[in-house]
DNA sequence: AGCGTCTCCTGCTTGC
DNA sequence: TGCAAGCAGGAGACGC
């Protein structure tokens, strides 16, 4: 589920329900998802106020008053729910998954939904440099001015690897993932396979490049994101950019460009899926 | 430094 | 129908 524009929507919707609301407490499921949430996460979020909620590439960085933060990551499936202390529902199913509960002074209860439990949760302790690291680690995110021709030129120059591997990495750019680098690659008509240093030199391509990833992560954050499996908004509502795919998960599906009669094909890189028409993409 | 491989977990799809 | 294998949006740890 969750690449840039799926964490941003998720974001914008935590941003809605808890900022300016306070903590009263955090019921907690299961405390075993990708690092174990830590013995005094309640302790330390209740009571305290969210005071604002950011994005660094796929993580959401939620600031409470006591100067503590919560760094979350929502890994494959994670996601946010929100019902409320009348109701009690979800709207979605049963909550066989959901791993947190955060009650709110608003009456809102924010459940943390993950299958997978590849998501985490993990408190920043006030002077503490996580959030510095990190933002030096994750590159430049994909949607900031500052990622732009001359930084991707200057980040691809030594790279063996192919483009759609690097575009996949965090520390080069922040936010990308398996289904906006194949659509960013078919968006900017450049193979998948291309070496990334062979493509640092072509100063136009590169540009394409940027501006048709920008162009498809904005596109993308406008329709609420892409609901593969199971992404949606916090109200349980999904996206619809997977109906505008026009490469991934088409295997064997003609090309969308109008005069094009070639295939989508389907190859492994680096593990993942990719998927990119060869006519289209050189 | 940079690349490839493996791993965490559950559920859905595919093939025998 | 039943079962097992394979695959899935991510990223950190490891060895080379």
């Amino acid at each position: 589920m969750p690449e840039l524009p799926e964490v941003e929507i998720i974001k914008n919707n935590l941003s809605e329900y808890m900022i300016g609301n306070e903590f009263i407490s955090i019921k907690i499921n299961t405390s075993k998802l990708r690092y174990k949430i830590p013995h005094n996460f309640d302790e330390t979020i209740k009571n305290s106020k969210v005071i604002k909620i950011e994005r660094i590439a796929k993580y959401i960085i939620i600031y409470l008053s006591n100067e503590f933060k919560i760094l979350v990551h929502l890994g494959m499936t994670g996601n946010f729910l929100i019902s409320t202390q009348k109701t009690h529902s979800l709207g979605n199913g049963p909550g066989k998954h959901i791993h947190l509960k955060f009650f709110m002074t608003n009456n809102v209860i924010i459940n943390y939904h993950d299958i997978r439990k590849f998501g985490f949760f993990k408190i920043i302790y006030p002077d503490n440099l996580v959030l510095e690291n990190l933002k030096k680690n994750v590159g430049i995110d994909a949607l900031s001015s500052k990622f732009n021709t001359k930084y991707l030129m200057y980040k691809l120059k030594n790279r063996t690897g192919n483009i759609k591997t690097s575009l996949l990495n965090q520390s080069i750019v922040g936010g990308i993932g398996n289904i906006y680098a194949s659509e960013s690659l078919f968006r900017a008509k450049i193979s998948p396979l291309t070496i990334s240093k062979n493509l640092a030199n072509d100063k136009k391509k590169i540009t394409k490049l940027i501006s048709a990833i920008k162009y498809i992560l904005a596109d993308a954050i406008n329709v609420g994101g892409s609901t593969i499996k199971n992404h949606t908004n916090i109200k349980g509502e999904s996206g619809y950019f997977q109906y505008k795919f026009n490469v991934y998960n088409r295997e064997q599906m003609k090309c969308k460009r109008l005069g094009c009669n070639s295939l989508i094909l389907k190859i492994n890189q680096s593990g993942r899926s990719t998927f990119y028409c060869e006519s289209c993409q050189k």
